[in-house]
DNA sequence: TAGATTGTTAATCGATTAACAATC
DNA sequence: TAGATTGTTAATCGATTAACAATC
């Protein structure tokens, strides 16, 4: 694979990885629509980018086109599937089992590829003992034996925001070191583990704030 | 209020507009906290931006700060409010009553700061007519005569990956121009739509990018 | 072959940062 | 006053885009 000029410890600058999930997700469409290829061109006029940025982003990562045909759309989607990582199982764990907490556990196409949420965990006496997509949901407190035994690539915190640090670092203490965090609080955790952001308050504020842009006259136009 | 070169029809740059809703997340802490004053050099330490970020992103709105000061909290959050547009009622409909569109439905956090689900629509059947945070779930038939008697300020989205760009398009049909989107689907819309994407699949996808990265050495050291 | 489209370079654009005069 | 910290400028850094030689 070519990694153009990327050395290691170098990482994929962000907007890359951003786009690289909207890729997959497009391609899996063309697929299931048994499209056969696509042009950097067609790419960018479905998803709103610019060709020269699709074409710049994937040759991070190597050369998947051929001139003068674009891109053979399974080829491609495979490859994409490569470099996000997908071909492979992940355990989970969940912690918070709220509204928010069984939609995420119940999200049929987690398990489909492979992110299997392997224990769920909460503090309310009325939740334990219930079972949620095949997991019992057990006490807090049992996380860290839980740990201990399987550990957990990605630890998901859907509590409410009290709880948000306190269960952060407990799996960090458990050796987590992936959170996928949707508790809207900013979390401090060690430089060795990552922490992506899921704030839905955050994302509907930014709506809101582009929305009072645009009555105000400052919009696109 | 001094724009800073700004000038009418020119949009806040994105970067500036996602941190808007930390700030306000954190200040909000303070506040409760009865923490008075905050420098932008401490804000920076606790949220990971850089105190001249902080400085540069706030200057874009006026001049909330003192020299040798910093900010008054209380001051500084009224302001940020007043910037992202909180201080006021949104209305707004939900399409999709399954899991996730209950989580959505029964977050707190938006009746309490004025953005109201005035209704929720579902095509299922089975759903119909039950109640969900003093809602009751309607036929999505009935989506466009309420709209016609209700305008909506914001559409959410909250239906499967199939239905995504139908029910966008009557959303915008009724005349809603900001589309909330948790539909793990790009949708397209008219120029003067706006949509702000929530996609649970992406945001997972990008940490397991980063996961590997991290495995393969690629990561921050 | 002629037409199309890639991968990559150089140019452009925009965002972040460092530095500091202003001033509380 | 002396110390602290803002708001803003200029410098830096990084990301996007336009253009095109390479080539299928």
């Amino acid at each position: 694979m070519t990694l153009r000029g990327r050395k290691k410890g170098e990482t994929v600058p962000q907007g890359v990885v951003s786009r690289l999930p909207v890729y997959f997700r497009y391609l899996t469409e063309l697929e299931t629509a048994r499209v056969e290829r696509i042009s950097s061109a067609q790419l960018g006029e479905a998803l709103d980018f610019t060709a020269a940025q699709i074409r710049s982003d994937l040759s991070y990562f190597g050369s998947f086109g051929q001139q003068g045909y674009g891109y053979n759309v399974e080829e491609l989607l495979d490859q994409v599937k490569q470099i996000l990582g997908i071909k492979q199982r992940y355990a989970m764990v969940l912690v918070g089992a709220g509204n928010l907490g069984k939609a995420i556990g119940s999200y049929e196409w987690f398990r489909a590829e492979g992110f299997e949420i392997e224990a769920i965990f909460d503090i309310n006496p009325h939740l334990i003992g219930n079972y949620h997509g095949g997991c019992v949901i057990r006490p807090l407190e049992e996380l860290q034996t839980h740990l201990q035994e399987n550990p957990a690539d990605i630890g998901i915190i859907a509590t409410p925001k009290a709880a948000g640090q306190t269960v952060c670092d407990l799996l960090v203490a458990g050796g987590v070191d992936s959170i996928w965090n949707f508790c809207p609080t900013h979390l401090t955790v060690p430089d060795h583990v990552l922490v992506e952001d899921m704030h839905l308050t955050d994302s509907l504020l930014r709506l809101v704030f582009r929305l009072n842009e645009r009555r105000a006259g400052n919009g696109s136009d």
